[in-house]
DNA sequence: ATTTAGTCGCGAATTTTTTCACAAGGTGGT
DNA sequence: ACCACCTTGTGAAAAAATTCGCGACTAAAT
């Protein structure tokens, strides 16, 4: 199957089958169909199903899918068959609590550096790493080989740190302001807006009723 | 224009908006057009004309919109003409972060209690709350009016406290945690999933090249 | 060997979302 | 009053995503 555009909503949903997959493995199960992992990610089978038909055929027809082999394939699909280096610019609330969390290093992201620019969180230990003057910017994700941003510093500052990001050589940023981020084509940026969330929660709950 | 269903995408995009023509409030801007919008956030300018045509005739043709106008029926539309107590479940890192940022408060957020389990953290003061036990769970939501709960404990524990804040009356739920939670159909749930998001930065550098 | 009870892969149909294109309506200059 | 020029609102068209339906294949029971 030939397809250049995957849909953004299946990698999503490709991220999650392999979490709930690796459940599965430790859960000691073997093999295991579309409609069960469907059902226990709360979609379709047929969604299950088409979402891997665009990489290929990973399953036995009348049988379902072996889940340690299905896994591999997942996770070699999302790039996650090694490890990304990824700096965090902001060492704030947010900045600490991604820099702590034990979550993204066991899927392989592997955090490089924490800059700020706030004297008094310099040379804070978060982890293993230490947060460090933003001025190393550049040097660190060179010498590092450093592919992934993330932006945790406040609104007004975001444009200026994803340039120098950007400008240092990052592939990837996630941005975590509430502000739009004008990058270079070829960078590939996503935006996690919290507020966005909660309001559309606060919209679902005061339009339906 | 009678809709029943509308795109989440949209809700998001409006929610957007909404912060974008803040922005411009406080720079003095008076009227702008649907163009200007979209360039502004990054969509096209028949992409916001759709999104508002859900709701209503805002605009004037041949003018624009008024930013002040725009922006209270986007305000109301989302439902942030009014206030709304959340409760979060989980002091932990992320729990905290959220707990402290000040951007929701702004929207009309307002955290009525912040619950854990871990002796260490209760007592503990985020911004003007204490952090307490959880087992007042039910008394809080019940006595604050609470409508959204927010999910920040791990994954292990997430449906049980999920189970409890959908008993004690919750009408929302946020989700932080990588677990798919079930919830009865008239709760509406969302989920943020951090990992996913990095996930998708990993497939499209991997897949991309 | 044959039947029965599954399950996948995938083209086709359907639904949803986005984009297009233009009539309708408004402004400002003359 | 008229004209030249904008911009909105909205059906219609197009594109994208999801769901359907079934042929192809497997395993196990008889
Ligand atoms: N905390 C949350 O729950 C939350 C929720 C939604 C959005 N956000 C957004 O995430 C971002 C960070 O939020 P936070 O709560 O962690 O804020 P914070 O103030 O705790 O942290 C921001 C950090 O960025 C640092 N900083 C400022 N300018 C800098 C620069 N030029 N270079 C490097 N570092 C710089 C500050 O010193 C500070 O440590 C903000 O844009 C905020 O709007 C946060
Ligand atoms: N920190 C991050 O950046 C990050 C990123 C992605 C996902 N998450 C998810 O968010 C959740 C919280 O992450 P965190 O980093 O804040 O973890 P954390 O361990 O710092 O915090 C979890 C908190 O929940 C409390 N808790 C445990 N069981 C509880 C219960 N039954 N009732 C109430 N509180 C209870 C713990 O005492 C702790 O304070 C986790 O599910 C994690 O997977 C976090």
């Amino acid at each position: 199957m030939k397809v250049y555009k995957i849909p953004e909503a299946t990698v999503m949903r490709l991220s999650i089958y392999s979490r709930y997959l690796h459940q599965l493995m430790g859960e000691g199960v073997e093999t295991i169909s579309s409609g069960e992992i469907a059902h226990g990610v709360g979609v379709s089978s047929a969604q299950v199903r088409k979402d891997l038909a665009y990489f290929g055929e990973f399953g036995t027809r009348g049988v379902g899918y072996k889940v340690e082999e299905l896994y591999g394939h997942l996770m070699k699909i999302l790039g996650l068959d090694r490890n990304w280096n990824i700096i965090i610019i902001g060492a704030g609330k947010l900045g600490s609590a991604l820099a702590l969390y034990q979550g993204f290093a066991d899927r392989g992201f592997n955090i490089s550096a924490i800059l700020d620019v706030d004297p008094d969180r310099i040379g804070n230990k978060l982890g293993d790493v230490k947060v460090e003057k933003i001025e190393l910017l550049d040097k660190r994700v060179k010498e590092s080989n450093v592919s992934i941003g993330v932006v945790t510093v406040p609104a007004r500052v975001a444009q200026d740190v994803t340039d120098k990001l950007v400008n240092a050589g990052v592939k990837a940023i996630l941005n975590f302001s509430p502000r739009v981020l004008r990058v270079p084509n070829d960078i590939i940026l996503r935006n996690v807006d919290l507020s966005v969330n909660l309001e559309v929660l606060s919209f679902n709950l005061a339009f339906n009723k």
